[in-house]
DNA sequence: CACTTTACATTGCGATTGTATTATCCTCGG
DNA sequence: CCGAGGATAATACAATCGCAATGTAAAGTG
């Protein structure tokens, strides 16, 4: 056997130097050689690591959902529904310089995904996962008066509005926060 | 003189070929030569109306977000507070064919601006209108123990966020109704 | 040591990009 | 009726794209 490496580890790194790319720069200057240069290597072994550049898209997109499932299931580490709920969709927001950046990745691969249906089968299942998880907390609350799946959608699709207003300079970090707050006291109280 | 022509019509029928380009095929695939092809006319034309690919951009994001207010405008000749609101609302989500394709558009510009301040702004002030339009009437409808401005912002990322997850396929159309009707009658009622 | 397999670098090809330049119309004022 | 000048087209150009082919270094197995 030759060689030994960690595959892993290395598409980890080229996919981490391209969402550094894709935020600072769009995923229109997202190409094999910026990719490349960014993460410091030759354009062959970013080649030969992902066969074509759709197969490293993918991988970039999924390691991205991975990281932010697994930072939310870290945070919901709280007692009640209310605030595991809370928790979560806080997890999602651009509130730090890590989650922006995770923002603005998945808002370049929204647009992209709805182009490429291949990618955005991977998108929707994350949400799928995440929609699922609210709909039993908000069941769990016994919140009356309110369907669990289409208060969950809501929420979801509130936190997605706010992401993007927050990236976009549209409302401030505080007033993200505020405006959940607000729909959550609608909804529990 | 030499044969005149309607400078601005010409402009509004390649930033339309533009619009369905960037439907279809998202704006990495906008490029003179398709959007030429798709007016069916020469590149050179193109360039004759627009001197970079950037001005091209500028003026169909602005041309879309014009013609998004101006039917927004139409559609508000409810009598009260709430339907106002809610007409102006679901003018916005992607419920026909017409807005399916100006809200594609309009996801392709938002990651565009994510990274280009210079087209960032024209989404900003359009926003920035709706979202007073939107307090103006909160205020007036006397909601008790909600806050205009907050909750404006609140409905204005919710519409983001529900037209994005109906262009993804994560929603039907009538669950994105059904979640905005929830949402406002937390508000109102 | 011979040999195979993996890791990575280099180079080149054909296509496409944005832009610049040049050429050909067509129309209207003189 | 004619030529000036705008509308439109055709083409050239350098840069960049994804991808494939090829080369080299290193490490494990026989």
């Amino acid at each position: 056997m030759p060689r030994k490496v960690d595959h892993r580890a290395r598409r980890e790194l080229l996919a981490d130097a391209l969402m550094r790319l894709a935020a600072a720069r769009g995923l229109e200057e997202v190409s094999l050689r910026h990719v490349a240069a960014e993460a410091g290597v030759s354009t062959g072994m970013v080649q030969h690591y992902f066969r074509t550049k759709d197969e490293m898209m993918a991988f970039a997109l999924g390691m991205v959902m991975d990281r932010i499932r697994e930072r939310s299931d870290g945070a919901v580490a709280s007692a009640t529904p209310r605030e595991l709920v809370r928790g979560l969709l806080c997890e999602v927001l651009p509130l730090d310089e890590t989650r922006r950046l995770e923002n603005h990745v998945v808002l370049a691969f929204l647009a992209y995904a709805a182009v490429k249906p291949s990618i955005a089968s991977g998108l929707r299942e994350s949400a799928a996962g995440m929609r699922e998880f609210l709909a039993d907390q908000l069941r769990a609350s016994g919140a009356d008066g309110i369907d669990p799946e289409r208060a969950a959608a809501g929420l979801l699709a509130l936190v997605d509005g706010l992401g993007i207003q927050v990236l976009s300079r549209q409302l401030t970090e505080e007033a993200a926060i505020a405006a959940l707050d607000s729909h959550l006291a609608l909804i529990f109280d």
